[in-house]
DNA sequence: CTACAAAGGTACAAGGTCTGTACCTTGCAC
DNA sequence: GTGCAAGGTACAGACCTTGTACCTTTGTAG
């Protein structure tokens, strides 16, 4: 026998309480400035003890994700994540492989996604499209527009009629992170209204090839973006490219 | 501020190790007959104290996945798995959209996969590839044939350089289950065989294209034999058609 | 400037989970 | 019928989770 192998571990509920709320922020459900609910009221919404709470905050606190004051207009609040997204930016430096790979899984599950989308959608799915899209025009802050990008990827989803592609498609997001603060903000706006756009009309008609080569652009564009992001001033060049034209030229290690 | 939602739970020991092994028998790594290692040595290998993996080979033993045998030749066997594949057929049909859901995300996964390994595939991962087909088409029973269906997908998101696919894959797998064994055996395997080779092929020539639509097309002969399986008459031709409440209320004491 | 209210901070006891260690029981093989 | 390789059971210590109670900080209304 084999492969019984190891690594089996619990998980606490403090771990699984920091985990979700960290997801939270990373899918900029709650974004900097925010004030989560008070310990007390939050523990019940959550369904667990303050304490088990308390530690789930203590740790986003070491984690630079939240602060905490005391008194009347106390509160945990989420900061500026500028150290969280450091640490991520680091990360995907360090790991090699790591962002591509995140972004190449995220394609799987999009382009997959736009195509059912555009076999099933029925009108009510249509029209919220085209609301996240009018909501992302009209965005006039960093939040605004995450949220309704966030949406506009949750609502193709819902047209596609599949519960596993909308989870796998948040929680891919969520290991994307949220870099779009570290971004000039007027660019990425029309760009991404314009390949939501795209989308939407190949979704709308029908056209099956059309939306899944949409979406893939978008995805490509925004890993453009991304990459600027991470990699920008790398002292030691930029990390190897895996476009799809020039990896099939390198091989690797057996197997 | 919305969605702090509810839900969030620890999880223990024992519900993860019994996931682990859980899985493990869904993707046939461990399957009918075959014994598990010695309490105390799998306890050690798992990193976990033997009271923990008892308490979840208990459940395992519950669920019908397992018996355990005492005296020399004693041990943890796996069963023939009866009961828990017609708890799984019986949920397949229940709940609605869910069988869909699972192939509908596998396709997803497999052929961007597939796409992937066209382009990034080197001359090892082709051999690899090779040699799985080679060992599906000389199988001789149901056991290599799951072992090599199984290699060759993990090889192919292998060749694609994507641990996120190559771990998705194998996730999806096993939500699928392995019913192999409620279908005639001489058919499937002919087919498979073919079926994996026209990925082959088109994952050899880089042809992108190709190789995504014979995956797409693999995948769906398999939904519709395991759709067969799942929503046809009673393989076993009893008009007496235990729900699986009935299942799991009767039968409960033999152990 | 004082009292109140709304937050976070701390303490403790009861019950559950995980571990390490030790010892008992079963049943095949010789 | 003895040896021995399994599983079966017991227990104490450490850690996790919960419910309850009470303390401290701080803005602000009066």
């Amino acid at each position: 026998m084999h492969s019984m192998a190891n690594g089996v571990t619990a998980q606490t509920l403090t771990e699984a309480v920091a985990d979700h709320l960290r997801r939270l922020i990373h899918l900029g459900e709650v974004g900097p400035g925010d004030r989560l609910p008070a310990e007390r009221d939050l523990a019940e919404q959550l369904g667990i003890a303050r304490l088990s709470l308390r530690e789930a905050l203590k740790t986003l606190q070491n984690d630079g994700y939240v602060e905490v004051r005391r008194g009347a207009r106390g509160g945990t609040y989420v900061t500026e994540l500028k150290e969280p997204v450091a640490r991520w930016r680091a990360r995907m430096r360090t790991v090699s492989g790591e962002f591509d790979d995140i972004v190449d899984f995220r394609i799987a599950l999009e382009t997959e996604t736009a195509r059912l989308a555009a076999v099933r959608r029925g009108p009510a799915d249509l029209a919220a499209l085209r609301e996240t899209i009018d909501d992302l025009s009209r965005a006039h802050d960093r939040t605004a527009f995450r949220q309704s990008d966030s949406r506009f990827h949750a609502a193709l989803a819902t047209a596609a009629r599949s519960t596993r592609l909308l989870a796998a498609v948040e929680s891919i997001r969520a290991e994307l992170f949220n870099t779009y603060d570290l971004l000039p903000f007027v660019d990425p706006v029309q760009e991404s209204v314009d390949d939501h756009q795209a989308v939407y009309r190949a979704v709308e008609a029908g056209d099956v090839d059309g939306a899944t080569a949409a979406i893939r652009d978008h995805i490509e564009n925004a890993r453009a973006q991304l990459r600027a992001i991470v990699f920008d001033g790398d002292p030691f060049g930029a990390p190897d490219r895996r476009t799809d034209a020039e990896a099939g030229a390198r091989e690797e290690r057996g197997r």
